[in-house]
DNA sequence: TACAAGATAGTAATTTTTTTCATTTTCATT
DNA sequence: AATGAAAATGAAAAAAATTACTATCTTGTA
């Protein structure tokens, strides 16, 4: 059975070729889709995708623990299934995103964390906010 | 001059008795409200408040960097304005928010972060997932 | 292979957010 | 205190994002 298949399986979610693709596509992605985004990457190869379907699945995914949702301007939230920890740095003008390493371990946080609250916490997410050179330069 | 209007003043932003309401109402909350909410809070007070000003409010006082938006389920986004850095703890299965006290200081995280990028990182929010208490015991 | 639960496309409906624009307000300067 | 340019406002309309609905398929299990 194929990889991403499985993983959906053992999420309780069916494995249709529609989740496949985006979930992969959002595996792959460097960037930080909206759900147009992924609707008009995957159109081409899946002619009768849905937006509506492309919702459902972020959403599914999302509570599946499998990718985050995230909001920063104005153009819908935007989806990231990367896996590992990093942080996302945003530019306050142009709404850039981009990754970097964390600059920090978060294990020890999120025990402190997980104390603090009575939660289990399982994720980390920084944003580092501040105008990029190119916005600076204008 | 009061205080608040001097501070949009010194981001250039004009101090009209709506704008000040709605980042007062922000900095005084702890919740983290949609722009909706935040609507119908100020309504009772100022009766002609219309909503679009609330959503070019919130817009202007985020390009000045006086607060925060961000985005978690299904609700619009919210708003947030405490000055002091704080860390956000977020129920994968309810969405609720809680604020709590950074468990790491992040100056140093900013300087990394700001050699790394070229950018001039002034803010850094930390957003821990994970289920609370609540949803666990259902 | 058949079946039940779950997922899909397509569309409609709803909700959220932005734009438009005529009018009003702010605030630095007279 | 009066002036005027720039900015902000409210109300309505428009656009964009998201959800709901339904009849029809597909998936994964037995």
């Amino acid at each position: 059975m194929e990889n991403t298949a499985k993983i959906l399986n053992q999420k309780n979610l069916k494995a249709t070729p529609q989740r496949i693709a985006i979930y992969e596509y959002l595996l792959g992605t460097g960037d930080h889709p909206t759900a147009e985004t992924i609707y008009a990457a995957l159109k081409p190869a899946h002619p009768n995708l849905s937006l509506a379907t492309v919702y459902k699945n972020v959403a599914s995914l999302k509570d599946a623990g499998l990718l985050m949702e995230f909001s920063l301007g104005g153009e819908g939230c935007r989806y990231d299934a990367r896996t590992y920890e990093h942080a996302h740095v945003v530019c306050r003008k142009c709404h850039k995103v981009f990754d970097i390493d964390l600059p920090a371990d978060t294990a020890e946080h999120k025990k402190t964390v997980s104390l603090m609250t009575n939660m289990d916490i399982d994720t980390c997410m920084m944003y580092y906010y501040g105008v990029c050179e190119d916005c600076w330069n204008k």
